[in-house]
DNA sequence: ATGAAAGCGCTAACAC
DNA sequence: GTGTTAGCGCTTTCAT
């Protein structure tokens, strides 16, 4: 329908469309007082230039894609808030985009990079780390940032946590509480994550003269079952550990029903702490004390990278966590 | 790039652009012979239509926007999913916009609607019931459709669920375990589904020829919070309910924890069912009976509505809800 | 410092 | 049935 166009606004602050077209795109070669003129123009007739035709005739697309697949992890929300709010102050648009693993994911990223151009695309886990999706995006030339890869360190930019500090903190946490038989439930061995969280671990007891007895670590995949089924095994110990903490937060959930089951009372009886901060956290007594990924900060930069380019530097950009301490940590019953 | 046109197709095939576009779009007054010539030289090139292009010159954008706002809530990975599929079959793209509350909500969807033109949004909650949205998508004449949405239900198409009926269910499945008193738990009085999900607990009841006593029905507010108070109060009373029908999965999870902290075991001394499906439902010991929506279902219908266009009928489509029963409700003890 | 003209790749009217 | 010609609303050259 009628929509206003730059014609409307060069017509109304009296210059070419390409004067109004300099000043939107905050080029030089305009004097102050033309700037002015074309910014109150735009001003009073609520101009937005639009966007398939900028998309068209220029070089940018105004359009960030953000791949993920099956969206059922917790921080698709924050992701993508993350990455909007970036882009809405950039005049940039979020598209997001579906890549499911399988044999046509590379038509799926084939297909989508050519009926769309995008400026960059922000890639989430687990696609942050499929090469294939890599291979199709080097291949087009399209800016890529992945967030929180575990793999190919060296294919573009990444922004990251240091997973192994984090665990470090969350075990120095505990021990300065008092605890000393702090057993640990590890993640799904085919992820990254899981082995450098159990080397944090590792080292916090290590640096606190602590032997760690292999009886207290156990098995898991992340998943709520594996950690009731290694909490099981370690609450059957002789000398049972005083406080658990579980590689990721469906796993310490585990922890807890089985501790409830078994009559300890979290956190008199038992400390259980988890990692991620996912939604989950929230819906147990106590709430889970647990580490917190700035995910929402990291697709904010991750889009920041590809509207105004990476300043030049390492690949991987490290970004804080924070330790999230809740109701379910505190000293052990004897202290 | 040098990306391929509708040029170099029409070159290949041996006819004008305007031909290639016809097939392209199904037009029809296209000889067979030439649209089979056409499509394979679509296929030897690999070709795309270019998005932009098509959304500037044509009338339909091949773009679906979906509204929605604080994307905490788990279904956001489902509304996308199901929104996407229907997208990526009909060649369309998903555009997410995050429109928050307050005052600025207006100028935001203001702002997207003329930077970007679409051919249609898909309202999620809460945004599917902010009245500022549905005023500035009517003054632009932006089709929409809402999907499970609690009021102004004269205001545009919209998908649904019978919570009544889905809680009359629910109820009447506690009811054919052998329950009788039956304890529920109200949700937040600001939304209609949690009025709507009491009465169908209480036209079950009546049904089977059970007077409701007052103290069985507990207020909430959706929270694990308030569901681990109702149930500290439902299960102090002097004959406690053998079960309790919790309005949302966190609430029921709240019910849970205090059942385990009284050391009543589910379902052997107490059954607990919820509703929605969350994740939440996982991260439990029994696995809890709930009732989940076809978010993901809801939300392609939605797609194609806006798409091929909303076969003229009622403006409200109901689709069918689905009764999970988990490890958390069984029959009474003395059954 | 500003403007005129030429497209970007496609679809919409029309011609044929 | 098929092709021709204008644009869609912008950004790019390239003049001035």
């Amino acid at each position: 329908v009628g929509s206003i166009t730059i014609k409307d606004v060069a017509a109304k602050a009296d210059v070419s469309i390409k004067t109004v077209s300099r000043v939107l795109n905050h080029e030089p070669n305009v004097r102050e007082e033309t700037r002015v003129r074309v910014l109150a123009a735009v001003d009073a007739l609520g101009y937005t230039p639009n966007f398939a035709a900028r998309a068209l005739a220029g070089s940018r697309a105004y359009l960030i894609a953000l791949y993920g697949d099956n969206p059922s992890p917790s921080y698709i929300g924050d992701v993508q808030s993350g990455a909007m709010s970036t882009c809405r102050n950039a005049g940039y648009h979020l598209l997001v985009e579906q890549i499911e693993d399988g044999d046509a994911t590379r038509r799926t990223v084939e297909a989508s990079l050519s009926a769309v151009r995008v400026d960059g695309v922000i890639l989430t886990p687990p696609v942050t780390d499929r090469r294939e999706v890599l291979d199709a995006l080097d291949e087009r030339g399209v800016p890529y940032v992945r967030i929180a890869p575990a793999e190919n360190l060296d294919r573009g930019p990444y922004l990251y946590i240091d997973e192994e500090q984090a665990a470090f903190d969350m075990t120095s946490h505990l021990l300065s509480l008092g605890h000393r038989r702090i057993g640990f439930v590890k993640g799904h061995p085919d992820h990254s994550a899981a082995r450098l969280r159990h080397s944090g671990y590792g080292k916090a007891m290590r640096k606190a003269g602590i032997e760690v007895d292999a009886s207290w670590v156990e098995a898991g995949d992340f998943s709520f079952r594996s950690g009731a089924l290694a909490a099981e095994r370690l609450l059957a110990l002789p000398d049972r550990p005083t406080a658990i903490f579980a590689s990721n937060d469906d796993m310490a959930l585990g922890v807890m029903s089985v501790a409830n089951r078994m009559q300890l009372s979290v956190p008199r009886d038992l400390s259980v702490a988890g990692f991620d901060d996912s939604p989950v956290t929230q819906v147990v007594w106590p709430q889970l004390t647990t580490v917190r990924q700035p995910i929402s900060k990291m697709a904010a930069e991750a889009a920041q990278m590809l509207i105004y380019g990476a300043e030049s530097g390492p690949l991987g950009r490290l970004l804080e966590f924070e330790l999230i301490v809740r109701g379910s940590t505190a000293p052990p019953a004897g202290a």
